[in-house]
DNA sequence: GTGGATGGTTCATTATTCAAACCGTTGGTT
DNA sequence: AACCAACGGTTTGAATAATGAACCATCCAC
């Protein structure tokens, strides 16, 4: 790994739940020299891509970014396309809407839509990363992604996070044929409790696997007929961010998708 | 300059007006060696900070930036903490309001707001990043900014935008005094013909300058009274602007920007 | 005041970066 | 069709930078 690489890796540290971090913490989280680090940390700094603040002299994400991102939206604007799909599938389903985005071999949640149709709802959170493994989202990337990809993502070890949380390789790896067949996957109770997830994956302009989108439900609201609903929902939504994206679905998946809607 | 140093001032090259470019203008806008440039964006390109578009595999801003925005404007909501100032601003002036952020010594546009009530307005691009020596919003800066750093900006060549842009270094000093006593810049026609600039400098914590508001209007609209109304509004502007941030400005700005609203 | 944590610094060893040349392709000119 | 220039990408020994273990100084709880 490159020292650039080593730095840019600091920045994955920060996270919805860690927003911030001393000096000691990066070292440790990160695994690389204390000294290493600071170095790092402070030719960052200088950059803007992260900042001190407090009292604490804590790191966390700095302004530059704010610039970088408004670029990308205006030269590649996939939020802005994505989201009145979003809104259409939560109004449709009466349930959370929401899209992931692979990224450097990451999945992170790039947006979200939440439905007003009930009290209760499945909450989401921006920028946060998503484990392979124990979401709809996830099985649906992995499923479509290259052998050796796929691999190396399962060669390590698979947190549990609730009770139905697959942590066996070859568990998530019986799913995956299913999930490419159906176009779709589906989780319940993996990485949340009672939560439920139906995704499907979304495709580069090479029929490339590059992220997902999915609606999440609060377990005990799922019945037959809002699953075929979301079901539908899904493929139809995943079909239309393809497209949106300037993406190709393989002609299999595309041809399941249409026959769901 | 470090190796991460030069990875990072190689995002620094993409702007609104160039928002992709191939390796061989990276080298050459970089004044870093071809071999160099194209290691450095493999690299970034392995984190997602860049990617690599269309048939001439140009390189652009990356999708993970996306990430790192949400997780900064989470943690610190500068834009969302501005901007009912500067849709205020917009609104009691009629014109454009935008506000400015102080990065890694770069005057970089962070938001704007426009005003519907009349049919020509001076437009802004975000991202954008803007000469401290030709804008309203770059004197006001250049005013508070500590000695050495401003002659480090004014040592460089200033470039010539407009007929009446100072590329006198000394020409641009001149103005600084009345900016720090008045807490208010002033400029026409110096970035862009006919257009009229007021700003004010935004406080950090201990009282250094970290950006600046402003409002900028067609020249041919400016008159006496719309110039009072606009001085109030700025000067009222940065000092809501500045203490939503949680800054603090000067006690000798903050009695002349009360004093003026 | 002592122990243990913190942020920050030093310096010989080691790995990376540099410049310049060289491939194979592409696109436009003659 | 032959040519040329520019492109993205890759290779080389010589120059330059990064590295990591140990080391300070400071803070804070006990």
């Amino acid at each position: 790994m490159g020292t650039t690489a080593k730095a840019l890796s600091l920045l994955d540290l920060f996270t919805p739940a860690r927003p911030s971090a001393g000096l000691s913490d990066v070292a440790r989280l990160s695994g690389l020299n204390k000294a290493t680090c600071y170095r790092l940390l402070t030719e960052l700094a200088a950059m803007g891509l992260v900042e001190q603040a407090g009292p604490a002299r804590e790191y966390r994400i700095g302004p530059a970014v704010l610039r970088l991102a408004a670029l990308r939206e205006a030269a590649v604007p996939t939020r802005e396309a994505a989201l009145p799909v979003l809104t259409r599938m939560a109004e449709a389903t009466g349930e959370t809407a929401h899209l992931s985005h692979l990224v450097a071999g990451r999945l992170t949640t790039r947006a979200f839509v939440y439905s007003r149709a009930h009290a209760t709802k499945v909450m989401m959170e921006d920028a946060d990363i998503l484990p392979f493994h124990a979401t709809a989202s996830g099985l649906s990337v992995l499923a479509f992604l290259p052998d050796a990809l796929r691999d190396s993502i399962l060669r390590h070890p698979l947190a549990q996070y609730a009770q139905r949380t697959p942590t066996d390789p070859a568990e998530v790896l019986a799913q995956l044929d299913g999930v490419r067949r159906a176009g779709l996957a589906e989780v319940a109770s993996a990485f949340e409790a009672d939560v439920h997830g139906i995704a499907a994956p979304l495709f580069g302009p090479v029929g490339d696997v590059i992220g997902a989108t999915a609606i999440a439900t609060p377990a005990s609201r799922m019945t037959p007929v809002l699953h075929a609903r979301i079901s539908r929902e899904v493929a139809r939504g995943a079909a239309e961010i393809t497209a949106a994206w300037g993406g190709r679905a393989p002609d299999e998946v595309a041809g399941r998708w249409a026959a769901a809607a």
